[in-house]
DNA sequence: CACTCGTGGTT
DNA sequence: TAACCAAGAGT
């Protein structure tokens, strides 16, 4: 009787894995699961070098659930600041606090599950890797493996059920945990979407799509609409050595987070909000900047009259000494940089 | 299902 | 340099 896949990873991973400040090495007790909970969460859509200092800051600050749990929001949010997708943080805190009241981590993906911001992937990774389920973890890694190893030739996202299908044939009963950061690992490193190095793969003599000459054509991926540019502006407001900055609202664009004062341009896309304060304005310059979908040219204005200045609505004058320390998202760091 | 939601590195 | 892409989730 032949390896089986698993068996064959598994001994590749051995050898193979990467060591990452928020896993156990092979074989070894699996790691805390408020750490495998947080890395997860950070490594939703974000590369590993930029969680590891994230990831780092967070677990020195708050070192358990329960420290996470008492947090404020703008403390986390801030905390959370450059790392994108911010919904992850607002959801963080408030899976903290759930998990915090239920006393612990749940061991069940089915509950995992059930907790804000755990999604399919999140829920089996957590469950395998950091409580021994047997979980079947798919990410765009093990998407990117299982695609190439079957020679799954239907495009995303249609080709996901059969992919997980796959997956979970492959999926051993025992150390699943390890097979899932296996698969990772083998996808990262070895497995890549371009330029597959085959040669090096533990599984090239099982691999479909290596068979078939064109492995790096899988999985077949749909063509990507065009990335719209919208204008808008942001407003420097300074007053005795301070900025004046708002928190944004809901659960929008960069909603939570600290911020420049700006004329709506994400609500509307075409920044024809009103200034927060009335009088003449001058142009300090232009930041681009690009979302997922789409990109903008933040026009950044500073009010010409700078005598007895109070803009309308909620806000803060923040010391500029300080702005690093204000938490703000990319776009708007890079304004306040223009301006200083 | 289709769309929203960030960022920085790589090619 | 424009495009691609990363340990996805929520609506």
């Amino acid at each position: 009787m032949s390896a089986s896949i698993s068996d064959i990873l598994l001994d590749w991973y051995a050898s193979h894995a990467r060591s990452l400040p928020w896993r156990a090495p092979p074989g070894t007790p699996a790691p805390d699961p408020y750490r495998v909970w947080l890395s997860e969460v950070m490594l939703q859509q974000t590369t590993v070098q930029a969680v590891k200092p994230y990831f780092a800051a967070f677990i020195e600050r708050w070192p358990t659930v329960a420290a996470l749990a008492a947090a404020s929001d703008e403390d986390v949010m801030a905390a959370w600041a450059g790392l994108g997708y911010y919904s992850r943080a607002r959801n963080l805190v408030a899976c903290a606090r759930a998990v915090a009241e239920m006393g612990g981590f749940p061991d069940m993906e089915s509950e995992l599950r059930a907790l804000p911001g755990v999604g399919d992937y999140t829920a089996a990774a957590v469950a395998a890797i950091a409580f021994g389920r047997r979980a079947v973890v798919v990410d765009a890694n093990v998407e990117r493996v299982v695609a190439r190893l079957f020679a799954l030739g239907d495009p995303l996202p249609g080709v996901r059920k059969a992919i997980r299908e796959k997956a979970d044939t492959i999926t051993p009963a025992e150390r699943a945990g390890d097979f899932a950061q296996a698969m990772m690992d083998l996808g990262a490193t070895i497995c890549t979407p371009r330029d597959p190095k085959c040669l090096l793969c533990p599984l090239r003599d099982m691999c479909a799509a290596r068979a078939s000459g064109d492995p790096a054509r899988f999985p077949v991926k749909p063509p990507k609409k065009a990335k719209p540019v919208r204008q808008g502006r942001a407003y420097w407001i300074e007053r005795d050595g301070a900025v004046w900055l708002v928190r944004r609202e809901g659960r929008g664009m960069l909603g939570g987070m600290r911020a420049l004062p700006d004329d709506g341009w994400s609500a509307r896309g075409d920044g024809s909000g009103d200034p927060p304060l009335d009088g003449r304005f001058e142009s300090l310059g232009l930041v681009r900047h690009a979302f997922t979908h789409f990109a903008i040219e933040l026009a950044v204005l500073r009010p010409v009259e700078t005598d007895c200045i109070q803009p309308d609505g909620e806000g803060q004058w923040w010391p500029i000494a300080d702005i690093d320390e204000a938490g703000l998202p990319t776009l708007f760091a890079k304004a306040a940089r223009l301006a200083l």
